[in-house]
DNA sequence: TCGGCGCTCCTTGTCAGACAACCTGACAGC
DNA sequence: GCTGTCAGGTTGTCTGACAAGGAGCGCCGA
């Protein structure tokens, strides 16, 4: 028995956090596929042999991660991806002017880069979506609202092109963040108008399969959008 | 009343749900600085007029992202950026052979990123510190923990030398995705010897201020470890 | 004077039991 | 075929009780 010390404080684990974590065992291992129902609280209380209320602290663990969800006629797996993450950069994150500099160009780096691997990895279907969301802006231009769905459906479906889950929620993720931004971006005398060219460019260089041209494309969209806030923030 | 149907379901919002969401306000509006002292149990019982396991439950849902600390002498709040975030890509993304591929692409493309900004921001006491970092996986060659202790703070400089945290929190996040990944990469032959002879080359990039050849020599890095772990594990 | 020990009190941790609220599915009645 | 109702199982919530953790205080002895 060398140097047992090193192995840290001996710390009696909580109940609640054993059983969390067993449970989130199950949902690693898949043997919680999303839609299965999660055993009832009391069968729980009976395999684990601890206190309900112990599980119920362990289940609104995993509620809270977006991982199940409870319903009230029972408890089951969910597949949901992205909610949690969004709710993290948003504490991450404070948006002060700094920050929301810095999530722009977080913004910018991986769009670009999403536009890229779409330009080699896009299908048809996901060029005809993309040619819908910008009729759609183009017949939203009087509507804030329209015009604001429209361009997220643009950004979504490149995001889907990329053929990468993962960049793809990093996007969406940061895109919750500066969604205020850009209802102000609407407001931007002729802003609407020029994004909907840089989107016919952007989508352009992806049907003709030119990554680097997509991936500049998008900078400069993304960059010009970031100024034209600005400037209007501090003409106001 | 044209159709209040698209409202969608009246929802009985549950309690815990609710005292969640009070807490989460005050932490939102920092009346709960980090070190703060959440009140104890029994008062918010009497100050929201509700049950204790309600209270709990709420609490638990918070602990488990991170925002609050209990401890059997009083429930804090703290500070600790970035750890909410590690746990929800980890529980977004299943780790299976496909979505490894995806994590390696999108670490590829972020820290790529992130060593182009570098080398435009950094500073002498970054580039300081990367060279020790070096010089410790050099020393470090014959213990996976001391070599993977100082690859990762490699890394974690070049994401801090890029002066942007919303993508050096994206960077932490998608590497502990991969991480256990990396201890298999200390043990193909040679592995480590490549790898340090790679981040010689991002450092010599970065000094001298290269941000395209950073980026490049980033990404074949990246590559080239995400290929022999997959080679090794074809062999086995 | 000062260090250390133990006590006390407040807080969280855990359990048990009870009842309300919710949801689904089955079934009877129209 | 549609609707209303009921039953059974499950979660939602509260209460009360006691164990366990942790910090501060004061007493005691050196």
């Amino acid at each position: 028995m060398s140097d047992n010390l090193t192995a840290g404080p001996i710390e009696r684990r909580k109940t609640y956090e054993l059983v969390a974590e067993r449970l989130l065992g199950l949902i690693a291992a898949r043997s919680l596929e999303p839609g299965d129902s999660v055993p009832a609280e009391r069968e729980l209380v009976e395999a684990f042999k601890v206190g309900r209320s112990s599980v119920r602290e362990a289940l609104r663990m995993l509620e809270s991660r977006g991982l199940i969800q409870s319903r009230g006629n029972g408890t089951f797996a969910v597949s949901e991806f992205g909610n949690p993450l969004h709710e993290s950069l948003a504490l991450l994150v404070a948006v002060d002017e700094a920050d929301e500099r810095e999530l722009f160009e977080a913004r910018r780096l991986i769009e670009g880069e999403t536009a890229a691997l779409a330009a080699e990895r896009r299908n048809p279907a996901h060029l005809a979506r993309m040619a819908a969301a910008i009729s759609a802006m183009e017949g939203g231009l009087d509507s804030e609202s329209t015009y604001i769905d429209a361009d997220l459906a643009f950004h979504l479906t490149v995001a889907e092109a990329s053929g990468n889950r993962v960049v793809s929620h990093l996007m969406h993720a940061i895109r919750g963040q500066v969604q205020l931004a850009l209802g102000t971006a609407f407001l931007v005398p002729g802003g609407p108008q020029r994004s909907l060219e840089q989107h016919r460019e952007i989508l352009a260089a992806i049907e003709a399969r030119r990554a680097d041209e997509a991936r500049r494309v998008m900078h400069d969209h993304i960059q010009r959008v970031e100024r034209e806030i600005h400037e209007l923030g501090r003409r106001r």
